[in-house]
DNA sequence: GTGTAGATGAGAATCATTCTTATTTTCCAT
DNA sequence: ATGGAAAATAAGAATGATTCTCATCTACAC
C-alpha cells in the first residue's frame, strides 16, 4: 500500500540508530497519519485495528525510544497519561491551549514567549533543554454553548 | 506548640467549606512550613513521621479538596506523580524551571510571558483557567559540575 | 545463510491514585 | 456540655497507566 513510505520510515529509524521493525514503523505511520494526540492505549488498539501484530509493552518501549530521538514529542495534558504526537523537528515546537470542557487541543507557538523563556533560563544562569506550556480554560465551541 | 496557628488554619479552611480536620491542619502546617515541593507521598510519610495519625487516602482527599479551594497548588513535573505546594493567592502564581539533574526547582515570575500568554489566548478565543510553563534542563550548580 | 545483539509478546509486577466500607469526627442545634 | 446527622477517616482492596521479566523471535552485519 505504501512501500515507498515504509522505506522512508526503514531509513528515518535507522538513521536515529534504531532497528527498524515493522511494529515501529507502523507506529510512526499511524502518528504520520494523525493530528490527533494519541495516548499509548489509544495507539494499541489503532494498531491492532489494522491488523498489525502488537503488544502494549511494545507501544511503551518503541513510544520511549522515539521520544528519546525526539522523532515523536511526548505530552503531558495532567490527567494521568501521556499523549504522543509526531515531531517533525526541532523548528517545529508548538505549546497548547487544552479545552479543560471538551478536551480539543489547540497548538501555538508565541516566538514571544520563547523569547522570553530564554530571558528567564539566562538570569537563572539555567541551561534549557525542553519545556512545556499548556494553557488550561475553555474553547470557543464550549463557550457559546455555555 | 502552635495553638494560635492551629486556630488560624482551622478559620481558614472553615472560610473554604471544609471542615477542619486534624488532618487536614496537621497537612496545611506542613505546606506552610515547607519551600519543597513534596508529592503525596512525601506528605503522607511526613505526616506519620510528626506522629500524625493519618492514611494514605486521606492525604490524596484533602489534597483534592485543598486544590480545589486554591489553597494548595498541584504541580506536575512529568514524572508520574503530582508535587503539592501551598498557595497563598492567585497573585503569587509562579512558574518553574526542573534541573533533570538534580531535581532542584527554581521558581520565576515574569509579567511579559503571562501577557503574550493572555493575547494567545484571546487569540484563540480561548478563556484560560490556568497554565503550567515547565522549563527543564540543567542548573548552574549541575553545569559547573560537569 | 548465520549468529547475535536487540526487539517482541504475554502477562506479571509496580507505582500512583481512587474507591469501598465500617468506624469516627466535626460541629450545629439543643 | 450533649446528641445526631453529615462529612471525614482508616485500612486495605481495586484501578489504571506504565514497566518489567523472560522465553522466543527478528533485523541486519558478516
Amino acid at each position: 500500500m505504501s512501500a515507498a513510505e515504509n522505506q522512508k520510515l526503514k531509513q528515518v529509524l535507522r538513521e536515529h540508530e534504531l532497528k527498524a521493525t515493522t511494529q515501529r514503523i507502523a507506529l510512526l505511520k499511524l502518528l504520520d497519519a494523525t493530528n490527533e494526540h494519541f495516548d499509548a492505549e489509544e495507539i494499541y488498539l489503532e494498531l491492532i485495528k489494522k491488523q498489525k501484530n502488537v503488544s502494549r509493552a511494545t507501544v511503551y518501549r518503541s513510544l520511549e525510544a522515539l521520544v528519546e530521538q525526539s522523532l515523536v514529542a511526548r505530552l503531558d495534558f495532567g490527567d494521568g497519561r501521556m499523549r504522543f504526537e509526531r515531531s517533525k523537528g526541532e523548528d517545529e515546537h508548538h505549546d497548547h491551549l487544552i479545552c479543560e470542557d471538551c478536551g480539543k487541543v489547540i497548538e501555538f507557538f508565541n516566538p514571544e514567549m520563547e523569547a522570553q523563556q530564554l530571558a528567564v533560563c539566562e538570569e537563572n544562569d539555567f541551561t534549557p533543554s525542553t519545556h512545556t506550556m499548556h494553557i488550561f480554560g475553555t474553547c470557543s465551541d464550549c463557550k457559546s454553548v455555555k
